[in-house]
DNA sequence: CTTGACCTTCACATAGATGTCAAAGTTTAG
DNA sequence: CTAAACTTTGACATCTATGTGAAGGTCAAG
């Protein structure tokens, strides 16, 4: 599909796709014309990059991110140096602290909307998924 | 406590310190002097902070958030206007979908290191919390 | 053939968090 | 008293992701 496309589906600006490109983290065919061709998966592709984007990370991170998914058995331990190893691990443990802050901060939103005489605002599942201890 | 030790203890630089509080997300008292004097309890307040600024959330979003804390019955329903209670809906919103995000790419680092004949890079609590399916 | 809706690249502007530095007051150690 | 180590405010720079617009090529519909 063609980038206008491609941003109607997702949502994001061609401005935003082009930069993704550029940023090494999604790639695209070019018709004969020059124009971006893109397989249907750069549409899961965006919408992930988007979501790590907006938890934070840094493009860098999110390239070495994408680089490692769908890797396997010998193709893994060639690519995979001490060094990147040490990298990845460094990575694995900002996300557990980031997602550690984000789960508390989201306990907090939801018990104080639970309590707030105004849980119609919550999604069904909030209210199901949260059997809080009666006052 | 002043700036000095503040930023010593978190590891925060004093101009980020000021900023915070310049954006409502954290207090000080002033010494006759004018010097910012701080409660022990701003080293997690700042460290919170921190987490959450690392997970893309705005310092107005932060300040949304840490308004709510310990905010209780009377107090609660005042405080809670129906158009507040919105906005947190949708925060909350956010905040599952940046976590779920976080999640799964946690998973796949994870799994890529334990498969990568690297694993010793671990912290024990990875490989222990993960039982990975045997291949 | 022209118009409108695409696409291309390139450049410049903005917003938010952060770095850095300057000028000046305060406090403590020597 | 003076020097060193704090503190204050304020200005200006930087980085990253993003907005915006210009100048021009492509293509399908009329």
């Amino acid at each position: 599909m063609r980038i206008g496309e491609l941003s109607r589906r997702t949502g994001v600006p061609t401005r935003m796709l082009r930069y993704y490109e550029e940023q090494g983290l999604i790639a695209s065919e070019r018709r004969s014309n020059g124009y971006r061709d893109y397989p249907e998966s750069a549409v899961a592709a965006v919408e992930q990059i988007r979501g790590l984007l907006s938890s934070g990370l840094t493009t860098r991170v999110i390239r070495l991110l994408l680089g490692m998914e769908g890797v396997e058995g010998e193709e893994l331990a060639r690519t995979c140096s001490r060094n990147l190893a040490e990298s990845l691990a460094a990575e694995l443990d900002a996300l557990e602290a980031k997602i550690g802050c984000l789960t508390r901060s989201r306990d907090t939103v939801r018990e104080f909307l639970v309590r707030s005489r105004h849980a119609e605002v919550l999604g069904d599942a909030h209210v199901v998924l949260a059997p809080v201890a009666a006052d």
